[in-house]
DNA sequence: AATGAATGAGGCTTCATTCAT
DNA sequence: GATGAATGAAGCCTCATTCAT
């Protein structure tokens, strides 16, 4: 449609079009299998475009991982708007993770493979930026007393752990029952920081 | 006769000794990049000797797996013998994942890791092994009341998501006190299980 | 669309160039020893460039034969255009395989070559596509009365293992007369299949 | 039986032993495959003693041909032992291959299968031994006045030709009946040196 | 006479990357 | 902006061969 078109913008879709492959490739083989000739394929160009786009095979990851990212932080942000309070947005933030991956498969599978591999000798960052908004929302609890005493790193430790493995496991069990399981997650944690769960009375 | 079981013997200490130093490559530099080339350097031996000890690269991991799953699971069984009761073994299991962790970190991190490459392949039943000794003890706390009511499997999930994504964590964060960790842990579940925590009052 | 014309040529041509190079180590050295290492530095390319031409080692042998074969069979085919009868077309069928021998002597042994591998590898409708030609001939001279009563079958095995069998020893015996010998069949089989030789008299 | 005998004989029933067993592996898996630890584990040894009792695989390979081209010369002239005059020696040799072919296949396979092998750089002396015995007979029924004229190395490589791919497609055609196809080819061949054939009358 | 362990060359294959066009 | 062709390093694996014991 926009073929004669030639502006700068051409190229940020491109890249965006590129990422997109990526993730759907990611998703269904895992990283490891993500060959350039895959994603190339799946993209309907070659491999040597690829490069004009990204440097090198890690810029295309790294592209990748912010996209879903961010993505993924968005969706989570927008479920948690509605909640006011640590104790619900805390609820919301882990019923929140199943819904994305319910929504977004894709996506999610995408953004653990690819931090999965970025772990060993990655960015230390990324984790924290992972860990921020979890923590954030375990330290006002603390602060406004709604919570109980308990070690902030290690409670978000064991929540990001929890949600950071659930793709996996649905993507081995499809029959599971992500919306139940969300709930599950947001009453068990929520009785760990809380000592008691509100909404399940 | 002699003769064949001392070198079987040295076969088998030969096949040891490799899986030991497959462990280790596999702990520093992760599943993938831990080639046979690598392994065999570490070893001090060449690629061609591997093949005479194994069938096949796959055959080694099989072998590095089942020592690290036998060896975490001797060692953990160890410090759940002397908890009685459901919740003492619960906590007692927490408490022992970030204490292997601190003994033999390889045997840990190389666990992880090929139980993750093993799973993208592959064995579903590796994965009811590992949630099965944890189900077992929140079934038994149901049965005998000390536990509220939760799905089982929902819980046993994030515990093991907790205890998986913790090897990672405590590599690029070598000051985390896996001693407090695991005590936290353990509290976290406990409260999550039982409503309280007995032994923090 | 010109573009993919002109480049779908190039690599046409590139296979083809490929598949000769293969023929002529192949013709050389035997299959077995026709590594794609050789190959490939006949063609003066590296290994890997092959595998952007071919799937792999049997797609390349596959062509190979393919090819000779294909040629073999023009070949024959021409030269047998002029022969009506069977009588005729037996002969001109048995001259022409040494004359082929002498014309491109390359084709021959590399299609005996890999037939040979491919037959004991698999296809066992390789087998019958060379025989067929030669019993038809046989079928159609028994039909017609010009033939004597022989079995099919056994008369087809010895005409085919006489050609099969002619390019190793031609190979060894550079000296040896292809077309005398080529006429000796054709008087040879002729009076077999007849019972007398009607061009010597 | 013999077990505490120290003769040099030990020596060579132990070659002879080891041989007969890579003539089982060679039928069964064809000279490529057949590798030194088929070969040792078929003779249950060890791939290294076999270099005590050979120098290298040829020389094993090397014995192959000769023990089996040696039994079945004796096969062969056994049971042209009781023909007499250059007819009936023909038709004599012509259905020994086939017979022999039924006695003892692993022979048969073993001997063409290294021999090809052998072609490709081998003894032409060896080729030589092969033709000899069908050109003599050739020779002396064209002295006699019992065989037409003909050239005798084309005839007797026609032979040769049509024996020596008989095995490969007996083993791919089980059903083939070698005795009729035995019969079959002498009268052909009966037919193509005298010009009829006596014995079907 | 033989074994067990290892070597080292060579084979096939994959893939990120480069580059002329 | 993109393609097609190629490179080269690395990976896994096979196997004849060697050698101390």
């Amino acid at each position: 449609m926009f073929l004669t078109v030639r502006s700068a913008g051409r190229d940020e879709e491109r890249r965006e079009y590129l990422v997109q492959c990526a993730i759907e490739v990611i998703a269904e083989l895992g990283v490891k299998r993500a060959s350039l000739s895959e994603i190339a394929s799946r993209a309907a160009i070659t491999k040597g475009a690829i490069f004009y786009h990204f440097t090198n095979r890690k810029e295309l990851l790294d592209a990748v991982f912010t996209t879903v990212a961010g993505r993924g932080a968005g969706f989570i942000q927008e479920r948690m708007a509605g909640a006011s309070g640590p104790t619900a947005r805390l609820r919301a933030y882990l019923e929140a993770f199943p819904a994305a991956l319910l929504i977004a498969p894709n996506d999610i599978h995408a953004m653990i493979a690819v931090a999965a591999e970025h772990e060993l000798g990655g960015d230390p960052a990324l984790e924290e930026m992972a860990l921020a908004p979890i923590e954030e929302i375990l330290r006002e609890g603390q602060r406004t007393g709604e919570f109980l005493d308990f070690p902030i790193r290690s409670m978000a430790l064991a929540i990001r752990g929890t949600t950071e493995t659930l793709p996996g496991y649905a993507a081995r069990h499809p029959d599971l029952d992500l919306t139940a399981h969300g709930r599950a997650l947001a009453d068990l944690f929520e009785r760990a920081v809380t000592g008691t769960v509100a909404h399940n009375g």
